[in-house]
DNA sequence: CTCCCGATAT
DNA sequence: ATATCAGGAG
């Protein structure tokens, strides 16, 4: 009970600090959402959305990155890092979209995590802003250390902190809690050097209380 | 738990 | 030059 109002307040106080915060992905359908979040791992969305850009002009259909020599797809999406894995991910993805689902993106959790590159996180993120179907909670790095230094979750794993986070977070802050999160972490709570000094939730938080 | 990798900040 | 950033698979 204590848990879920503490998180109440943290939703409500991020909310006011936040309140344009969404997904900060470029996208105009379910297949661009896809592609920019497996390319997304590890990446800052700002430079998926520069690579997509062009990607997009280029590759309009599932078919048209199944097709691609894999060579030149890891090239046009290089910068994004871990180029030669996510060039595998999405060329076999696509493929699999081709043959199973007519070239569309499936719209269940169980066929989203079939697809190689994508676990819950990229299916939840699809899902959501896609579909407009909230299974659970994308747990990223800025989800996985902010909700760790408050003290809403206790695991570690992505799994087990997504599961936690869907105990206690209100089922109707589900599709904006991540991008709320994703925003404080990357302007306050920084990964290495925390601004904890002009941070408002420090009366919430139990790395701060902790340490102070 | 290790591997996959480039870009940007310092 | 080197530290920091950021998901999924095996």
């Amino acid at each position: 009970m204590e848990l879920k109002e503490k998180v109440k307040e943290v939703i409500k106080r991020l909310k006011k600090a936040y309140p344009s915060a969404r997904i900060a992905l470029n996208f105009q359908n379910p297949l661009q959402l896809l592609i920019a979040t497996i390319l997304s791992a590890q990446c800052t969305d700002e430079r998926v959305n520069q690579v997509t850009a062009e990607l997009f002009k280029k590759y309009r259909t599932a078919k048209d990155f199944a097709s691609a020599p894999i060579e030149e797809l890891a090239l046009d999406i290089k910068s994004t890092g871990f180029f030669q894995q996510k060039a595998k991910y999405i060329k076999e993805a696509c493929r699999i979209l081709v043959e199973k689902y007519g070239g569309e993106v499936p719209r269940t959790m169980e066929e989203l995590l079939e697809l190689p590159g994508v676990a819950r996180k990229t299916a939840n993120i699809v899902l959501s802003n896609a579909y407009g179907v909230i299974e659970g909670i994308p747990v990223d790095t800025h989800v996985s250390r902010l909700a760790q230094r408050i003290g809403l979750v206790k695991s570690k794993q992505a799994e087990k902190i997504e599961k936690e986070l869907m105990e206690i977070v209100p089922r109707e802050d589900w599709f904006i809690f991540p991008y709320l999160l994703q925003a404080h972490g990357r302007k306050i709570c920084l990964a290495k050097k925390p601004k904890c000094p002009e941070c408002f939730l420090k009366d919430l938080c139990d790395a701060y209380l902790s340490q102070n």
